[in-house]
DNA sequence: AGCACGCCGACT
DNA sequence: GTCGGCGTGCTC
């Protein structure tokens, strides 16, 4: 018996070895084998009587995961596509799609293991440490250990102390300590949830356009993509809920996937469900997100794979989780760009869920007030069902009134501005202070200012490893990278002319918090960014600081923007937005309509009338006038028209291929060598082969970056050349890295 | 991707 | 004489 197995290794073919167990002998399992010096865990894909290779090169499969069931045909079948479409081995995208628990052999054993955790009984908390020799430091560390938090893992405390069991042991004896052995694989008894005809007397009452949408999901049969478009405020999260509570209710064991694009949103919409989904016990709903320790990313994939989970939340990595019964998903702010992964396989997890879900033949629901113009034109040609959500669904909620601050106009005019705050933004923020209530203003820009420059003789601080400006962080008295992290003091004196009066130029958040401190007295200022919250959990702590209304003003980057539903803000200025109007990405202008939209929905939530002040240089400009008319109907179309014109996505394909080099030279080389190869393929007829340019950012940690654009109207015309084209760039000369990105977001 | 082999320069 | 630089080639 031969099986055929996926590794993760660039190789894009399956690896044939012996197999002596009937066990591992099955489709999905997980094994491991000898492959050149080391051991690795591969994925059984086939199983054959025989085998292309020849016996001498045969190796035997040296063990078998035995702890986790294989993972269905039809989750090899989702990784199998993603592979195929996204040009990569099969064992590049299954591998990495598993817990890294479960990639490491040595683990196996103790992975699914029961659980022992030990915790402190009412007797034990009373009595321990007292009962204790004072000078028995490492029992009563043990002892503290225990009384800290809930419970202690049985191999936690023997890392505490060698003898630590012996001493749980007694102190079990004693009625001290409990011990609860907690089944990892135990399979879950199928709970039935109450359906629709008992809903709990205090749910929200559904408007008709909330009711429709969850009538038209719930009914749906078979495959049936929906786009919901909703206002922010609309109620997108309870058609959801109400949509996952019809379904979950339909079938005792269905499963459900609601994909977020940040983990930031994992804890609201997390407590949103469990107190929805009370009547399902604990373990039934599990997050997955890169935030989850190993081991409880393990337990909680796991939980998934064995039906245990009845809701999976998760950031895009949960799309690729092994779900058997999955019924329904659920992609909220299906637009976000944090959907595409930017490293290693670049997926779309919106994209996969609408794959996985025709797989499956179940609904899938795409929300978002901006849909992505892709969906919206999906929407457009029937093949998505657009549902609408028009209104606001608490009652006296009205949209925002978005006002522009000409800042021309002001110069000329000669108004006073401070460090880039308009006269008239100041006076709004100066206003919600007196009526206590709170602000909020948007600056896409994090540190303290994006360039360190001299008057003199016109040198900006640089970083050594990239090409770009490094930025400066007041707090830190730091120049920083944001590119590769290097970091520097901050020079006293210019390094090339020794002129002592260089000055920060530009503004970030560090900057405009500090501005608004003095600008806005008295106002309690907080600032979240990427910095603020570097460390674990603490966006959490400052985001609570606000709704309990313990600041005045929030100043932030598009990380305010999301989700969190701020009671009471009135007032939203935005800054420095115009850059991204003539940015050379075309898709630049949909983003900052996107970004602008959600953080304009963050005003006037609750009753209050809210304002949204935009600072700009161009007023008249087409996208700031939809702004204002909450029109992202009229963006949508007028963009799309100008896309078709163009001949950009959705109504091209594109692939770009990365390369990276020594010298910029090299890598562009390789570029040209590569679109040469292009005229061996036939397919690539149907395919526009741009010149190999730069990137932005040419060099990061010295290594220079180029890439190549081709597009094709036809998509199976792209994947065919694709196709053809890989084993030819493998084949060229020249050592250097290089990517192949299928529908790349950044141009 | 790893991890070997292999063939040339600078050190004790 | 050896340590080690990274070019080349292989992994069932």
């Amino acid at each position: 018996m031969f099986v055929r197995v996926a590794l993760d290794h660039p190789l894009p073919t399956l690896f044939d070895y012996r197999c002596d167990t009937p066990e591992a002998a099955v489709p999905g399992t997980l094994v491991s084998v000898p492959f050149g010096k080391r051991h690795v865990v591969g994925l059984v894909c086939e199983v054959a009587t025989q085998s292309e290779v020849p016996a001498e090169r045969l190796r035997a499969v040296s063990g078998v995961c035995t702890a986790c069931p294989p993972v269905s045909t039809q989750w090899l079948g989702l990784a199998a596509f993603a592979a195929d479409y996204y040009q990569r081995g099969l064992g590049e995208v299954a591998l990495p799609a598993l817990p890294q628990a479960l990639r490491d052999a040595s683990r196996w054993s103790r992975l699914f293991a029961p659980q022992e955790r030990y915790r402190l009984t009412p007797e034990g908390r009373a009595a321990l440490p007292d009962a204790l020799p004072v000078r028995a430091t490492a029992l009563r560390k043990l002892a503290q250990a225990l009384a800290e938090s809930d419970f202690l893992l049985a191999a936690d405390a023997r890392a505490l102390h060698p003898k630590a069991l012996a001493a749980l042991d007694t102190w079990q004896a004693a009625g001290w300590v409990a011990l609860d052995v907690i089944e990892a694989a135990a399979m879950p008894a199928a709970t039935t949830l109450p359906g629709a005809d008992a809903p709990a007397p205090t749910l929200p009452t559904l408007t008709d356009e909330q009711a429709n949408a969850v009538e038209a999901i719930r009914d749906a049969d078979g495959f049936a993509p929906f786009l919901l478009h909703g206002v922010t405020g609309s109620g997108k999260t309870e058609v959801y809920l109400r949509a996952l509570a019809e379904i979950l209710a339909a079938k005792p064991d269905a499963q459900a996937l609601v994909l977020v694009p940040e983990i930031n949103l994992t804890p609201q919409f997390e407590a949103a469900f469990r107190a929805r989904f009370a009547a399902l016990d604990d373990t039934a709903i599990v997050t997955l997100h890169s935030g989850l320790a190993e081991g409880e990313r393990a337990r909680n994939w796991f939980a998934a794979h064995t039906g245990r989970a009845r809701i999976v939340l998760g950031t895009r990595l949960a799309v690729l989780a092994s779900l058997p019964q999955l019924a329904i998903i659920v992609v909220d702010e299906e637009h976000d760009p944090a959907y595409k992964q930017q490293e290693g396989l670049r997926y779309s997890a919106r994209d996969l869920a609408i794959y996985r879900a025709k797989q499956l033949g179940v609904p899938v629901v795409l929300g978002s007030a901006t849909p992505s113009l892709e969906s919206w034109w999906q929407a457009d040609q029937g093949r998505y069902k657009r549902l609408t959500l028009s209104r606001r669904a608490v009652a006296d909620a009205v949209l925002p009134t978005v006002r522009l601050i000409d800042l021309e106009d002001e110069r000329r005019r000669g108004r006073a501005s401070v460090e880039g705050l308009s006269g008239p933004l100041i006076a709004a923020l100066k206003m919600r202070l007196e009526r206590g209530e709170q602000s909020l203003v948007f600056l896409n820009r994090r540190g303290y200012a994006p360039q360190l420059a001299c008057d003199a003789c016109g040198w900006v601080a640089g970083c050594p490893r990239c090409s770009a400006y490094v930025v400066l962080h007041k707090p830190e008295r730091a120049l920083r990278c944001h590119h590769c992290g290097w970091e520097s003091r901050i020079p006293r004196s210019c390094p090339e002319c020794g002129n002592v009066d260089i000055a920060p130029m530009g503004r970030g958040t560090q900057r405009v918090e500090e501005t608004l401190a003095s600008a806005v007295p008295g106002a309690r200022v907080l600032r979240i960014d990427a910095d603020s919250t570097r460390r674990k959990g603490s966006a959490q702590a400052l985001f609570s600081d606000v709704h309990a209304g313990e600041v005045d003003i929030l100043v932030g980057t598009q990380m305010i923007a999301k989700g969190h539903d701020f009671q009471r803000v009135s007032l939203v200025g935005v800054l420095n937005a115009d850059t991204a109007l003539f940015s050379h990405d075309f898709r630049a202008s949909e983003r900052l309509f996107a970004q602008l939209m959600q953080v304009s929905g963050r005003a006037g939530r609750a009753g209050l009338p809210g304002e949204v002040l935009v600072q700009t240089r161009y007023p008249r400009h087409a996208l700031y006038h939809a702004l204002g008319r909450h029109d992202y109907v009229g963006f949508a179309n007028a963009t799309l028209a100008e896309r078709r014109d163009a001949h950009l996505p959705p109504f091209v394909y594109q692939a770009m291929l990365r390369a990276e080099g020594r010298t910029l030279e090299a890598a562009l080389a390789f570029l040209q060598q590569a679109a040469a190869e292009l005229v061996h393929i036939p397919a690539a007829e149907r395919v526009t082969v741009y010149d190999a340019v730069p990137l932005t950012i040419v060099k990061v940690m010295h290594v220079h970056r180029a890439q190549l654009l081709i597009e094709s109207a036809s998509r199976a015309a792209l994947q065919a050349t694709l196709r053809a084209w890989q084993p030819l760039l493998r084949g060229l000369k020249g050592v250097l890295r290089w990517n192949l990105e299928v529908d790349p977001l950044d141009i």
